[in-house]
DNA sequence: TGTACATCAGTGAACGCGCGTTCACTGATGTAC
DNA sequence: TGTACATCAGTGAACGCGCGTTCACTGATGTAC
């Protein structure tokens, strides 16, 4: 592990458990079994603290999610969704308290930003990706031509990140299973706008696409 | 307006320009434009304040949106999910500083926790609305009976949340017409998958649904 | 109308406390000869 | 192998500062007679 590692653990359990106005030196020294002259052997400040904290123990929309979108054509659309509708759910609920927590200073928020820059990463990053995906699914023909693949990413991802909200604002704890018939169901409503083969007999978007 | 206002109405500013970090009572009534002593005149303490913000600064889901959903039947489904979702946008990404500064600290968010069960209010109560009126548009065959209402009210108002974070995260501002258009993308998509007349040649959900 | 008193929104200055940070120090481990 | 010194992770105690809060006070406004 290591006495950085340790650290950060704390700290985030303590960003997670109290929230950042109680994440203080103190508190972060104590849970980390420290002195708190020992986090400055290791951190500049206590935003050093913080901003690594956001960095390297945020969860990760893992390998796995980005294989599934590197693949399209395997699987049944919709059992892919489904799939990376239950990751984007634990990343957020997990995730969420460390996000936002963000917001609590606008300094923070600004140091954030600027690195995620350099990195050209961030949260947007998982939907571009998704959106990719479809894109591609279209081109095979598995996903109507006409869709709006953006919106319907946005829609997607917007659900779980929500649902992370949620959670985290009423303190839920949802089982294995409560997530998937979550995920399952977002997905395959989503899936309903994007299913290539069909003919509308109400209002817009009328052009009939055969598929491919 | 009177002094009461103008204490919350500063405090809503810092929170939302400077965070929760930098909200402090010298920060509030410097900008309310009063000595902090005149702070504890009308609230007990600093959490009685922050707290008074978030139940009376939080921008309100209007009427109008309550009003549009008691009346199942009129306009398109499609245009009313779109003024919903429109409205939705503005609320989030105006109350996402605050909302999400409850996660500051614990004992805030569940102090709120305790007065939203009480007043049996709260942000999932927009979504059982657009559930509720989704219901009674499904018994006019305006929407298709097999179609999962709530796994679509989840959908569309995620995705407005999610935008809401996304523009305060990033710092963006948005018009009133890229609001708007993407209001418009969203609930476009969406109404795909609740259009009634409709033949699936694909994968589940086979049961054909003769409108009403 | 004038006088005496009550009320009350708002203030300036001070309070103690807990915060982030620093400092001189310890003691374990490694290294040179 | 033993001795002398260097390195470095970690500590206990102290630091100044800014925080939330309180206090005795002011001065404008209202009220009784």
């Amino acid at each position: 592990m290591g006495t950085r590692d340790d650290i950060l653990d704390a700290a985030a359990e303590v960003m997670r458990t109290q929230g950042f106005a109680r994440a203080t030196t103190k508190s972060i020294a104590q849970v980390a079994g420290y002195s708190e002259a020992a986090l400055y052997k290791h951190f500049a400040d206590k935003a050093a603290i913080l901003l690594a904290v956001i960095h390297e123990r945020m969860p990760e929309l893992p390998g796995s999610l980005m294989e599934l979108i590197g693949n399209p054509g395997t699987g049944m659309v919709h059992t892919n969704l489904t799939r990376l509708a239950r990751t984007a759910i634990d990343f957020y609920i997990d995730g969420f308290p460390i996000l936002v927590s963000l917001f609590s200073s606008q300094d923070l928020l600004t140091a954030h930003r600027r690195r995620m820059q350099e990195l050209n990463a961030g949260p947007h990053k998982a939907q571009e990706g998704l959106i990719r995906y479809l894109r591609e699914e279209q081109l095979l023909g598995r996903v109507r031509r006409t869709a709006d693949v953006e919106a319907a990413a946005a829609l997607l991802f917007g659900a779980c990140f929500q649902r992370g909200f949620e959670v985290n604002f009423a303190g839920l704890e949802l089982s294995d299973d409560e997530r998937t018939t979550y995920a399952s169901a977002l997905a395959k409503t989503l899936y309903e706008s994007l299913m290539p083969v069909k003919r509308a007999g109400a209002r817009p978007d009328q052009r009939s696409t055969p598929a491919r």
